[in-house]
DNA sequence: GCAGTGCTTTTTGTACACAAGATTGGTGCT
DNA sequence: AGCACCAATCTTGTGTACAAAAAGCACTGC
């Protein structure tokens, strides 16, 4: 089923499915009234691009890039990014630009809103639609799991969500595209995806609910013996 | 089942599987000695990986890229791969670099024995073992899928197979990686795309069987009725 | 009180059977 | 003779049932 695999990359763009979550695939059967025929399809695909994390037998969990993924997703987009933004500055296209531009206005819409999840996923739609605009389908779906596999990145690493893209950068981008300033728009992107990842490295406002029991997640046996601990 | 990815993988690359193939699911099935359970989710892979083309109750055929999927996967490929040359050169792998020797010894001594399959593989081998030495993951698997469908694109566009690679192109490549001298290793890379990629315009030499029949491939009625025809 | 072992439960892997849809070949009509 | 329609066949889609393995749990022995 092809809305189940959007239900949850919006879940995981969103930070509402965060990284170790077991996908159990009789639970997500259930959950959207189909059989389990139907999910394992969509739990290979998940896995192919690299959001959930699948072992024999054990079934799947959602990824937690470690810091070296991180680097990597990150080293890959600063490659990549560039180029397809100057491939939109050099076909300039007319109905290209007006996508993008409501992207923009719609994210900083929600954010004026304090909607936290549309301003995440729509930051990463931005990143996406430019994608789209190179007109390179290949790297276009490089790019579908790179955005996403960045949200679980940052969770992962615990970075302030806040920080995910700043204010008026995309805003500026899209300019730079609307005047076919290639090397400003280039400039941006790459300045852009580096602010990006430093907020990987400023570990941020912890998360109000951190918790010893959280930096421990692996072994559930363990957790549970520590939380019947704590308890006593 | 991996070793049935392997096998078609294997098969597309020595240009054994021709695009336009179908692939049915009880034949590989049967030829696998499995069920139609395991083909599934290979087939599901292959499709991801833009390998073989699937329409809903119409089942898989090999891919056959048009000429703008082939330009935009050449595009892709001279983006990333000069990139990863340069990461190969300032990591200078001892042990990696001995991979990429060997493969291109293995490729010299395919070309002298005249096993054109060998080559062509081999020569796929190169690229994506660079890919691998370069240490990036998500990058690798793009070029993992690549350098696959460039052999499709190779057949799809009637291009000579002799020149999918220059005799020691590959091995220049490997010196300037030996000597860390990044500069020249991208430029060699960038040079060896945009030479294979000249050759899907040189129509090269017509392939022996070539007939009037095989430049109408899409419609499997009319050509079946004009082989009738042809017969009588 | 703790560690080890065997059993129970849960969860994934695989096969099979049936349903839905598409293609092909034939037949009748114009 | 050509075209359209209909039936038979083949192929994929989906659900269900069973097998295998891993994880959790309780019990026993030290």
């Amino acid at each position: 089923m092809d809305e189940m695999y959007a239900s949850i990359v919006a879940a995981i763009t969103e930070h509402r499915l965060a990284p170790g979550t077991r996908l159990r695939e009789e639970r997500l059967a259930e959950l959207f009234a189909v059989s389990r025929t139907q999910v394992r399809p969509v739990l290979q695909r998940l896995e192919h691009e690299g959001l959930v994390e699948r072992q024999p037998r054990r079934g799947a969990v959602v990824a937690s890039p470690s810091r070296d993924a991180s680097a990597q997703i990150f080293a890959a987009r600063r490659l990549v990014e560039p180029w397809l933004v100057k491939c939109c500055c050099e076909q300039a296209d007319r109905t290209g630009l007006k996508r993008l531009e409501k992207v923009v206005a719609d994210e900083n819409r929600a954010r004026e809103a304090g909607d936290v999840r549309a301003v995440v996923r729509l930051s990463g739609d931005f990143h996406r639609v430019l994608a789209e605009l190179a007109g390179n389908a290949p790297l276009t779906q490089l790019m579908q799991g790179l955005t996403v596999r960045t949200c679980l990145a940052i969770v992962a690493n615990r970075a302030s969500t806040g920080s995910t893209c700043r204010e008026d950068e995309h805003a500026k981008i899209t300019e730079a595209i609307a005047a076919s300033d290639s090397k400003r728009a280039m400039k941006l992107m790459t300045e852009h995806l580096e602010h990006i990842e430093r907020a990987l490295d400023e570990p941020g406002p912890p998360s109000p609910d951190d918790d010893l029991a959280e930096l421990l997640p692996p072994p559930p046996k363990a957790q549970a013996r520590k939380m019947r601990k704590a308890a006593a």
